[in-house]
Order: structure tokens, then C-alpha cells, then sequence
RNA sequence: GGCGGUGUGCCCGAGCGGCCAAAGGGAGCAGACUGUAAAUCUGCCGGCUCAGCCUUCCCAGGUUCGAAUCCUGGCGCCGCCA
């Protein structure tokens, strides 16, 4: 059996069990998170393949081919070149990212070499892809900015030391006009001028330069100029990669297979991929409880596929789990929790994510405020004498407003808690003790109430604060 | 370059010279209900020292007792022509 085989049956087990239990839970955390630096060089390319195609929308030209491919470099003695352009442009990086990220993990764990390439000449064109308008070029300075940063954020998915960056600089910068031409001579202008987002751009009168339109080129320059066997990318990459595999027939080379990755839902659930414009992300930089709290309040029908996309579960564990969902001996909360749980691991580890987890129960489940960490505070001796919609607004930024502060206190959306060991004692605050001092109104519900709580906590609509001084 | 159109709050969008902080929808927020899920109902949704006051309808001027609404100039966007 193979060391995946031997996990998944560990893990298999573990899933029939009660998985609101804290330890079962931190045993299941433990196994899959060990998973994501398991040697994978034990598989046959046949569950190689699978084990990629599992997580891909589409391998092309199919995940036969992929197989045959891997037996026959295997035979060679070497492992499949497999390349992922990342583009620089990415100042805040978030789960989106990892997700190509995490299939090159597997790669690289199945024993093949994994090359990253830099578009440093292509991010000064800009991306075309599914744009509508055109994007501003970036620096040299912003490039290596925005590297640095996304190698550090990404870094808990990948072993960066066995990993080759290329920029493309290096062989697009001697790539002459005659050769570009020679290149050009061969790839037939309908094939880019097919491409609906520009079509949409031209229809709609948008301008669409040159530049752009020779990018899916540079592109597939890179792929000939390393001989890349696999090029892994989102779907939204489909076209540009398989203009890679006509380039590299016509630098009569064997065309690179194509791995199309899918574009993850955003938290919002509004149907749209994760992005940063949206607002609908998953900062890879976020805390624990912060990433724990963002995957919790994602729609139930986004678990499976942030299942597939950002843990090691096989497919078989993923049945089995959805299984129990349908069955119903397993709460769709449960479940989430462990996603949650999940994603903490892998950027915080398994302590972080266990903690994040007892916080997220302590706060939200009306259990003990006490138990929960990492939560904001105000201190009564500096702000105290504040009213309370300035301190929601300026201290906590809980609320866009003084106004905003108001409105929620008249809806009544604006509770002091006192906790006294398990008991709490929530009272609604009206309107006018929105504006009243904090420490005023604190002294006076502590006056009224029976011996001394543990703790005093701000609550506004969704968001707590704790109340120290 | 010529002709025509258009520019409203986070987004879309309605707005007769006074009754406009500006209809309606979406998004968002809160409450009930919950699992920071989904669905449903209700309320809120420019700011503030909040029964009042202040700042908004691309920008700058102007007409008027009074302008988002009229005029002039500028800027942006769209369409047709060149």
C-alpha cells in the first residue's frame, strides 16, 4: 500500500466518527496537514494522473495522456517539467492563488520538476484575458515587490527550495523581431481575434492594442523556451496555454498537456471568483480567527468545492463526508468547522487552528466571551470618557460612522455583555446611550448587577469587543 | 476633427424650478429565526453636537426669492461621420 493509501485509511476512519469533538478533530487536522508534505513518489502514474485530475477541470488532451506521459519519463529516468506562470501583478494574495499552487505541490511530491515562471516582459502588457479594459503596465521595482510578497504568503503550500524561477525576461529580451515574426508567420490572426473577451472588446468599442494581442504568444514562448511537459493555470488561462502547445510545435517541439485549474467562489457566495475587487476573499495574511471566521460564513454549498480546492482530502474522503452530510448523521456546521479548521492549519498550524476553533465556538455558540482570544479591546481609562458611537467608530472601526453607531443602537444592535463565569448578562443599549460616555454607561450596568463580573463586553450586531479597565 | 447624446448617493436607475438628502431596484447592515449557512419577514441604509443643523446630484461660473432640474464654459463617457 502506498504511504497516501495507508493516510487515507487513518483518515477514512476518523471520518465515520463524531466530528464535533475537539480531538477527533485535531487528529483529522494532523493527518491531512501531515499530507500536504507527503512523498507522493510511490504512486503509479496511472494514480498520479488521477490524483491530478481530481483536482483539475480539465487535463488536456486527457488524463490518459498525462499517465503515459509520466511512465514514459519515468522510464527515462526523470520526472515530467511541469510550469506555472505567476503573474506579479498580485499585491494582496489570497486563497484564490493557492490553489494552482497546491497541485504543483503534488507535483513536487510525485517526484517531477516544477519550474514557476516570472512574466515580468508579459505583466508590462497586461493580461488580456477576460478584461475588459486595458490594465496599467507595472515596474520593474513593482514586480519584485509584489514577488517577494506572494512567495511569502504562499510559501505554507510549497517547497519554494525545490523550485526553479525563471523571469521571462531571460529569453524574451533576445527573442529578435525576425524571430518574433517567424513565430507570428505561423499563428493564424483568427485564432486570437476567436477569443470572446476581445471580440466583446472590439465590439464594444474598446480599444484592444497590438500588445495584447500578441501576449498569449509571449506565453507560449515560455513554454517552448523551457519544454515544458505540463502547464498548470486557471481555466480562464485555457486559451493562452493551448497557444502554448501550437508555439512549441512550431519550434517542433512535443506540445505541453494542459492542466486547467477551477476559479474558486468567492466567501460571499454571490456566485463571482474570489477576488480582492470583490471583496469576497480570503487574505493568505489574515490571522487564525479571521481565517476561520471568513470560511465559516461561506454558503453550505461552497464546502465541497473549498474541500477540493484547499485541503488534501481525496476524493474518496470527500464522499464520504458529503455522504454523511446527506445522511444526516453529520451537521453541516461540523463540517465547516473542519474546512475552517483546515485552511487555519496550513498557514497558522494545527495549534493556531484549534485555538481559532475553541474562539469561534466561545464567541459565537454563547458560551463564555472569556475563552475567547484575540479579541479587540477597549481600555476604559484611555477611551472611557468617549461616547460609545465615537469609540464603535474611531477606536474599534466597527461601524463607517457616529451616525451608522446610532443606527444600530436603534435597532437594537447594541448590547453590553457582562459575564459572570458562565452567566451573561446582555442588556440592549438604547439610542441615547449610544452617546452617552463609555465608562458612564458601564459603571451604571455594573452598579446594577450582583457581585463582580469576569468580563464586560461591547457587542455590535456581529462584532464583539471586550471592555477592560 | 464634425454632428448628436449623456454624466444623479456603493452599483443600476427615476427625478415637473420649490412638497428633494432626492422614487425604485441591487448590494450592504441590524432585528426576529439560526449554524457568522440557506430561506422568510421587518427595519435601516450622506454626515453631525440628530424634533435641528451641515454637505451632496461631474467641475466652475451665472439666471432666480429659490436649481439635481434653466443658461454659459470646462472635463469625462457613449454613438454616428471623418
Amino acid at each position: 500500500m502506498t504511504r497516501l493509501g495507508e493516510s487515507v485509511r487513518r483518515a477514512r476512519a476518523l471520518l465515520t466518527q463524531d466530528l464535533s469533538s475537539d480531538s477527533v478533530v485535531r487528529q483529522l487536522l494532523e493527518e491531512t496537514g501531515t499530507r500536504r508534505y507527503l512523498d507522493l513518489s510511490d504512486l503509479s502514474p496511472a494514480e498520479q494522473a488521477r490524483l491530478i485530475a481530481g483536482r483539475a477541470v480539465d487535463v488536456l488532451p486527457s488524463p490518459d495522456t498525462l499517465a503515459e506521459r509520466i511512465e514514459a519519463a519515468r522510464s527515462g529516468g526523470r520526472g515530467l517539467h511541469v510550469k506555472l506562470g505567476i503573474d506579479p501583478t498580485a499585491t494582496d494574495v489570497h486563497l484564490g492563488h493557492a490553489v494552482p499552487i497546491i497541485v504543483l505541490s503534488r507535483f513536487q511530491r510525485m517526484g517531477h520538476d516544477v519550474t514557476l515562471i516570472i512574466g515580468d516582459v508579459t505583466a508590462k502588457i497586461g493580461d488580456p484575458s477576460g478584461r475588459s479594459t486595458e490594465r496599467p503596465p507595472l515596474t520593474d521595482e513593482d514586480i519584485a515587490r509584489n514577488l517577494a510578497g506572494y512567495r511569502e504568503q504562499v510559501r505554507p503550500f510549497f517547497d519554494f527550495e525545490r523550485v526553479a524561477f525563471r523571469h521571462n525576461s531571460e529569453w524574451l529580451g533576445a527573442v529578435t523581431l525576425p524571430k518574433l515574426i517567424g513565430v507570428l508567420a505561423q499563428v493564424p490572426a483568427s485564432s486570437l481575434l476567436q477569443r470572446d473577451d476581445f471580440r466583446t472588446r472590439l465590439d464594444g468599442g474598446h480599444g484592444l492594442t497590438m500588445s495584447e494581442l500578441i501576449y498569449p504568444v509571449a506565453m507560449a514562448i515560455d513554454s517552448a523556451e523551457i519544454d515544458a511537459d505540463v502547464e498548470l493555470g486557471g481555466v480562464d488561462q485555457l486559451l493562452n496555454m493551448q497557444m502554448g502547445r501550437r508555439v512549441m510545435e512550431i519550434y517542433g517541439l512535443t506540445p505541453q498537456l494542459i492542466v486547467t485549474m477551477p476559479l474558486i467562489e468567492g466567501t460571499d457566495g454571490s456566485g463571482a471568483k474570489m477576488s480582492k475587487s470583490k471583496g469576497n476573499y480570503v487574505p493568505l495574511a489574515a490571522t487564525a480567527e479571521d481565517v476561520f471566521g471568513k470560511i465559516m460564513s461561506i454558503p453550505d454549498r461552497l464546502m465541497e468545492p473549498y474541500l477540493r480546492a484547499w485541503t488534501e482530502w481525496t476524493d474518496e474522503e470527500l464522499a464520504a463526508a458529503t455522504g454523511r452530510l446527506a445522511d444526516g448523521s453529520l451537521h453541516p456546521m461540523d463540517l465547516k468547522k473542519v474546512l475552517a479548521g483546515e485552511v487555519v492549519a496550513v498557514l497558522h498550524g494545527t495549534e493556531a487552528a484549534m485555538a481559532a476553533r475553541a474562539g469561534f465556538t466561545a464567541q459565537f455558540s454563547r458560551r463564555s466571551f472569556t475563552d475567547v482570544g484575540a479579541l479587540p479591546e477597549v481600555d476604559l481609562g484611555e477611551h472611557g470618557g468617549e461616547g460609545i458611537a465615537t469609540v464603535l467608530t474611531k477606536i474599534l472601526e466597527f461601524t463607517p460612522s457616529a451616525s451608522a453607531a446610532r443606527r444600530l443602537a436603534k435597532q437594537k444592535g447594541l448590547r453590553l455583555v457582562l459575564q459572570t463565569g458562565e452567566e451573561q448578562d446582555s442588556a440592549v443599549l438604547a439610542e441615547a446611550d449610544a452617546l452617552r460616555p463609555l465608562g458612564e454607561v458601564v459603571a451604571e450596568h455594573l452598579a446594577a448587577a450582583t457581585g463582580t463580573p469576569d468580563g464586560v463586553f461591547l457587542k455590535a450586531g456581529r462584532k464583539l469587543a471586550q471592555v477592560r479597565g
